[in-house]
DNA sequence: TCTTAATCGAGACGGTACGTCTGGTCTTAGA
DNA sequence: TCTAAGACCAGACGTACCGTCTCGATTAAGA
């Protein structure tokens, strides 16, 4: 115990983490994950193509979704904007939109995979909420709160329900298919909300 | 040769399916996703329950989550009635009571499962899409449609984003864990769509 | 059991063996057997390639080596001549030499495998006995004897152990690949055998 | 890359050969050909009973005949003694006999066992002559060899097809169960063997 | 002519073992 | 102490055959 005393000083004995393994490993993550199907990006695939030890990989990610959750987040951000532009409509519109388009392509695909190890990993499941669930939620909360203050949503709407139900119609069509996750959604959506706006607060946005 | 000719007229040749099989399958799967956990149920698990050759499981079912697939839809009914009550709020709050109910405990964890596998293997998401997801859609859309007839929701209201609103918001809880899927989500839900009703409907929508 | 009676008579009820399907299951399994590895020749595929029902084999033949085993006797004659010359030289290189020459090509690769076949099932090595073993035991203890008879051979020599020697020298190239068995062997035979021959007889033995 | 050079100096990288593993593996095979039959001994069998991993199988043997090889090896001597008495008589009735006694019970079953599988698969066929086949042909080949030079034999006794014929009686008993391989059998060849010799050769083998 | 019985092709059935694959752990030598 | 390499145990995968069991159709003999 006394000779480990360096660590309670926080000084690290031993070999440090490779910097280069660490980031080859997510390369090569990322580099399947692309090209070939879901389910031939495996551990030993990985540590195969990033030329290292499968323990490496272990060591420091607990399961394989948590190496590509980590991979995607590298290479694309997963922060959703809330813009501030003194109107709910164009609020909404920009952030949705904005949202909606850093999801076109792989990133959809690779998005529904980690979802689906967010259903049965529990563990996961909470590292995905963070990364990709909750930035929306928050985002859109805060949108909507504005909204509010500004008197732009009567104050019998509830921020929570409408909240989900937006984030839930761009799950459900990332997820199951339904359409594209596109603009066009945005602009429906925005539309819809606005006719939660109390009259006088829609005469005005209809001007901008 | 002539003898043969009763293949062409499509006669069944050879032994019949067994029905005892078929139904020791689904029961074998049904009662392993109900005790333990996703992983376990395995082909060769469901077999050796089932009292069943591995053969006998791939010859019917392309894949594990078609058997599960069946295997639920068997048990628990998955239509979603569309109830025609005269009001659009009673309506919508009795369709979402019943579907939000058949949804609590073991068949939750049950579908989030399936809905894992129907975003990695896109054969199966289609029958996935069929059981689950479409039901719910139609039978929103009626009510919808039948409230728009009735004068309960402007013209300008897009029927389409609203139905995938409400969806999206359901499988949002059921898959991401954020509140149970219960009573209370209804009827914020109900709460909301009465806000898109013209003025003097809703005023009648009070009143009952 | 009185209504059986015609069965003690002999009478046969019902619908008769297909000679049509029996000489086609034994030509698919020649085929077969021609063609390709052992492995492949299966009683699926044999049946397969017969246009016949498995269970048509299974009903007339115990075992896969027992088809083979019919359809190579079939086609190839399995009998070893016994020839009289009056000479035990040449009565033995006559017999060796044909015999030998049969064995040549693709049957030597059908023996094999239904020796081991042989080695594996006790059943059938008493067919493959009565079809491959014993017909050169007695053949060539039949020269033997003759031989002895003609005081070509003085009595002490045993007609058993040679008899084995010789047609275990002839098993040895056939099983374990140490040369061909080809004319050669027989005529070295045949000398051997000659040095256990009397004086005198050896002489007349050299002028013809 | 300066790291891997290492590979090309022929250094060994990761976990060695476990040789526990290796000595359970042929130990339970062993075990499982003498208490059942040949069928019984599946690689699924061995590894479940040595507590190992398939795949350790897979790596290390090329079939399971390969297994069964080793492990008889092993454990029964192979070697087939070449013994020097001066007398081709006893160094013949030596060798044979100690040979014929390390073949009875057990031991025949699984030698015919590993032929019948040298008869189907040819790379096993030249590990099964190496250990089998070879001894017995190269000890016999000295003994008649020393023979020859001590004028036990004439010189126009072909060496070659005696061995084979030797030989050959042997695996003809052990394959065919003609008779039991016993020492009389030995004595049978030894007296054959001995017609061979010169007249006074034979008149000293006599006396001893 | 009708009944009875055995065979036929077809193919599903419960099993067993195959050889492969991946997971997660452990053991090396070297950095 | 970490790293790359790679062997280890475990066990599911999907396939191939096994030998048995229905099926309906066919074929013969006896009633």
């Amino acid at each position: 115990m006394a000779a480990q005393s360096s660590a309670a000083q926080g000084t690290v004995r031993g070999r440090r983490r490779s910097e280069i393994s660490h980031k080859a490993i997510l390369r090569a993550a990322m580099e399947l994950l692309s090209q070939g199907d879901y389910k031939s990006v495996t551990i030993e695939a990985i540590a195969a193509k990033a030329g290292v030890g499968k323990q490496t990989i272990y060591r420091w990610w607990p399961s394989r979704a948590a190496v590509l959750l980590e991979a995607y987040v590298e290479e694309a951000s997963t922060s959703v904007p809330s813009p501030e532009t003194g109107s709910l409509r164009t609020d909404l519109l920009k952030c949705l939109q904005i949202s909606f388009a850093s999801l076109q392509g792989t990133p959809a695909r690779i998005l529904r995979e980690l979802a689906a190890e967010a259903q049965i990993d529990a563990e996961f499941e909470e590292a995905f909420r963070r990364a990709f669930v909750l930035p929306m939620l928050t985002s859109l909360a805060e949108i909507l709160s504005r909204a509010h203050k500004r008197g732009e949503l009567s104050a019998d709407v509830d921020d929570g329900v409408l909240t989900e139900m937006i984030v839930g119609a761009q799950w459900f069509r990332l997820l199951f298919d339904h359409a594209p996750l596109d603009a066009h959604l945005a602009v429906k959506i925005a539309d819809l909300v606005e006719r939660l706006m109390p009259p006088r607060a829609r005469q005005r946005s209809k001007r901008t």
